[in-house]
DNA sequence: CTCAGTGCAAAGGATTTGCATGCCG
DNA sequence: CGGCATGCAAATCCTTTGCACTGAG
C-alpha cells in the first residue's frame, strides 16, 4: 500500500465510523507512516510539533476505534502506536532492551503459516477464540550493540 | 518445578543479587505461583491482603532483577507480572480482548523449534542479537464469549 | 547494634477529561 | 447555524518515592 492508499483507506474508515477525517488527523496518520516502527506519543510531537499531546492522544483513540491505527505494548513506560496491520502487512517487532526502539520485520510465509495454524489449535485447545497475535523479540539492536 | 522448587531457587537468586528472601517476598512468590497467568497488582493484593501495594511494587521490582519474576506487558493499563521462565518453563499468553484476563498456554516443541530457528535469522538479518521471543494471542476467551 | 525491609502517605508522570472556542458540513 | 474537533489546563490513576519504624543478621 503506498501513502496516498493508507490515507484514503483511513478516509473510509472513519467516514464508516462517523468520524471526520480532519487535518490533524491525517498530520497524525502521516506522521506514523514515516516511522520504521510503532511510534511512541513523544515521537509524533517531534516529527510534527504542529500536533499537541491532548490532540494526539484523543485522536489515536479515534483513530484506533476506527481500525485505522494499532497501538503497540512494549515493555518501557510509553505506548506506541503504528498504521493498522490490514493496511500495510502482517509484521512482528525487534525491541531493544537497551534504548527501548522498536523496529518492523516479517517472517517467511511458511513459518507464519505454521505458526498460524499452531496458534489457533492451541486456542481452540483453551477454549478460546484467537483473533490475531503479536509476536515480539526481545534482544540489542546493532546501535546499542556497538556502544557496549 | 514444584512450588518449594520455586522457592528454593528463588532464595538463591535473591542471595546472589544480594538481597533477603523475606516474609512479604515469599507471600508474593507465592500468589504469583497460584495464578493461571501472568497478575496484576490488584489481583496480587486481592490474593492476599496482607501485603501493602507499595511493598509489592518495590518487592516486584527487587524480584525482576533477581530473575526471579518477570515483567508481562499487555494492553490493558495495569502491569502484569509472573515467575520468571526459566524457573516454570516457556509459555505464550491468550489474552481476551474483552476482559483482559491473560492466561497460559504452550506451542509443541516441533512448533516452537522452527519459530525459534525462523526469528533467530530475521534478527541476524536485521543486526539484531535476539535474547529471547514474546508470542501473544489476542481473542476472547470462553466466559466472554458465552456473556455475548 | 546496624542496615535492609516495610508501610503509610505524598509525589511523579503518562494519559484522560472539562470547558470554551473554532471550524467542518 | 449546530455539532464535532481542538487546545489548554486541570484532573486521573497507576506507579514510584520519602521518611520514620520494624525486624533480620
Amino acid at each position: 500500500m503506498t501513502f496516498s492508499d493508507v490515507d484514503n483507506e483511513a478516509a473510509v474508515l472513519l467516514k464508516k465510523a462517523n468520524q471526520r477525517y480532519t487535518e490533524g488527523r491525517r498530520r497524525l496518520v502521516a506522521a506514523l507512516q514515516a516511522g520504521k516502527g510503532p511510534l511512541t506519543i513523544a515521537d509524533i510531537v517531534a516529527a510534527d510539533d504542529t500536533l499537541p499531546q491532548s490532540s494526539i492522544y484523543r485522536n489515536l483513540v479515534i483513530l484506533e476505534e476506527a481500525n485505522v491505527v494499532a497501538r503497540v505494548v512494549t515493555s518501557d513506560d510509553f505506548a506506541r502506536y503504528e498504521i493498522a496491520e490490514h493496511l500495510t502487512h502482517h509484521h512482528h517487532h525487534l525491541i531493544c532492551k537497551a534504548c527501548g526502539d522498536v523496529i518492523d520485520f516479517a517472517l517467511d510465509a511458511q513459518t507464519e503459516a505454521t505458526l498460524d495454524q499452531a496458534l489457533h489449535q492451541a486456542a481452540h485447545d483453551a477454549g478460546f477464540t484467537a483473533e490475531s497475535h503479536q509476536l515480539d523479540l526481545l534482544g540489542t539492536c546493532g546501535d546499542c550493540r556497538s556502544e557496549s
